[in-house]
DNA sequence: GTGAAAGCGCTAACAC
DNA sequence: GTGTTAGCGCTTTCAC
């Protein structure tokens, strides 16, 4: 049996083509039982309107196009990372019956800008989600601007550039983060910053001087350490922190990767967590589950602002979200076994 | 300026929207000159043939689907597993000009058969690519099949069932890694079962055995643990193993989550690795590198399984492939830190 | 409320 | 080698 076509419904319904084709659109002027009539044909025909059909008459494609950074170009544990992007896109794509195209691309080629540009024209997305670092790439978000898709982008650095875009609050929930370390107790909260060029990060390291601020206690230079954002630099982080002559009672890392080099030096040299040391992270990836103690830290809700961004591309109210400019969606702290009352 | 059309960049060329098509799709019968004139057309126009269109027009998608297990659903962090498929599926689809729809599902799910043929029915791909579990699942392949649409699937525990499939060598494989650990000179090898749902993962119980046959060691009984291919199920596990009154010195575990929770227990009862306690994996996942020691375990060749399958649906000479019935990209055994030479 | 007619931009079949 | 003619299965426009 081939598959039923929407004239073979409106015969079955003895209605025309067009008026089936309000009832599968949802659209307005069809009487109530007009309308079940068609609906029952539908069901009895198993009938699935062409998407192809559909796109080239409607000059649309019903589908979007979420770009993300590569992590099999380079060896990276972070595809949580994308498996959550991916997530929140497709949640928005079955509430509007739109389709994802997925595109994974290195951002150090300096060819990425018009690979994205021959993709786009290529398919025709009806918009495009741009995933960090992608997102703070002035040549990428220009390339995409140029082919007249609406996009939007994902935790770029700063939100003043052109298009929506939608970013958690760094800032605040590193600020709550502290403020809780500080209610347990901890007058000695150390820090460790994340890799330079990730502009999200630094907000972390602002949130933490709010929060010392906003709990009373002094910002101490000797109680910041730079790492990369990788597990190693949180090794180096932590060995230089421990022995300082007043090490910090408390970690607070810019990124779990850090917190877990961490908690590796604190279970080498026989400091127990969270009795001795408290631990805090920030992402909540794989990691701060696996490792044990279980990790404390800021779950960003990364699903949900890929979801809130592919709703103000295929949303039926995208103009109105597109007009406020950006959003926020904001991150929330987890604590877990980590982080206990300072010693003492 | 408007997206040029195949009419657009006929005129131009002076030559009939046929000839155009010929050439766009790199079909015979077009005399080199012509074919540069519509070739310098095209460019100069910046032509995109509308997908579509094209779609419409050849009664094919020109995409594929990929479904595969949803690990949001109930947290893991193997998403490794899925990023690697989608890698696999992307090449192939860039080889072929092909688009590729992915779709998680949760397999525990009863509805998830009629959830694929629905989407199946909706978006019309040319063909599925099937990852384990799923492929496993009889009520899921015959729902799949029951489409009339191609199919293939990845690593199902039984190979004979229709379709095309492609395999990775477990049981092989795992008779390798078996005859490694004998050749350091362990005799008393313990085994730790995955997932009794997974396929696959059975085939590594009886390469486990044959490795042992093939090494002259007697199979013993007590020294198979049943775990459920989840960290914590490795850290019961080990625990069991380790509490015989005639431990094993090697311990190889059916995945790499469970190698993982047998090494926090090693670490945590002072056991070193490999000195006292050989620990090898499956399926060198992500996590392998992570944790310390490195972890002695199997690449899957996940990726190149899913780019030959979705070459089989897509492929230029797919037909004799598919005729093949399955494929087999075989594993290959990494050694790292986790294992070295048998006590005493 | 409903329908008729005219495309959307391609490919397929066949003619030349 | 190349062109002509019909669609593919929808949406859009506009008439009723």
């Amino acid at each position: 049996m081939a598959k039923a076509t929407i004239d073979d419904v409106a015969d079955l319904a003895g209605v025309s083509i067009k008026t089936v084709s309000r009832v599968v659109n949802d659209e307005p002027n069809v009487r109530e039982s007009t309308r079940e009539k068609v609906e029952q044909a539908i069901v009895r025909l198993n009938y699935r309107p062409n998407l192809s059909a559909r796109n080239l008459a409607s000059h649309r494609s019903h589908m979007i196009l979420l770009v993300y950074d590569d992590p099999s170009a380079y060896v990276t544990p972070s595809s949580g990372y994308i498996i959550r992007l991916q997530e929140g896109t497709l949640k928005a794509c079955k509430q509007t019956n739109c389709d994802l195209l997925i595109h994974p691309c290195n951002y150090r080629n300096s060819d990425v800008k018009d690979e994205l540009r021959i993709l786009i024209e290529r398919t025709r997305p009806d918009g495009v989600v741009i995933a960090a670092p992608l997102s703070n790439m002035a040549s990428v978000v220009n390339a995409i601007a140029g082919t007249d898709t609406p996009y939007v982008r994902i935790s770029p650095g700063k939100s003043n550039a052109g298009g929506f875009s939608v970013a958690t609050n760094d800032r605040e929930v590193s600020a709550e983060m502290t403020r809780y370390l500080a209610s347990l107790g901890h007058a000695r909260i150390a820090f460790i910053k994340g890799h330079p060029k990730h502009k999200a990060v630094a907000n972390r390291l602002q949130g933490y001087k709010d929060g010392l601020k906003q709990s009373s206690l002094k910002f101490d230079e000797h109680l910041i350490a730079a790492g990369d954002s990788s597990i190693a630099s949180g090794v180096a982080c932590a060995e230089e922190l421990l022995d300082l002559s007043e090490p910090p009672t408390a970690i607070f890392a810019a990124n779990d990767d850090m917190a877990a080099g961490v908690i590796q030096v604190a279970s080498q040299r026989g400091v127990e967590i969270p009795r001795q040391l408290s631990v805090a992270g920030f992402d909540d990836s794989a990691l701060a589950l696996q490792i044990s103690p279980a990790l404390t830290t800021v779950r960003q809700p990364l699903a949900k602002m890929a979801e809130t961004a592919a709703m103000a591309l295929i949303g039926d109210n995208r103009d109105e979200i597109m007009q406020a400019g950006a959003s926020t969606v904001p991150g929330t702290l987890q604590a877990r076994e980590s982080t206990g009352p300072a010693p003492g």
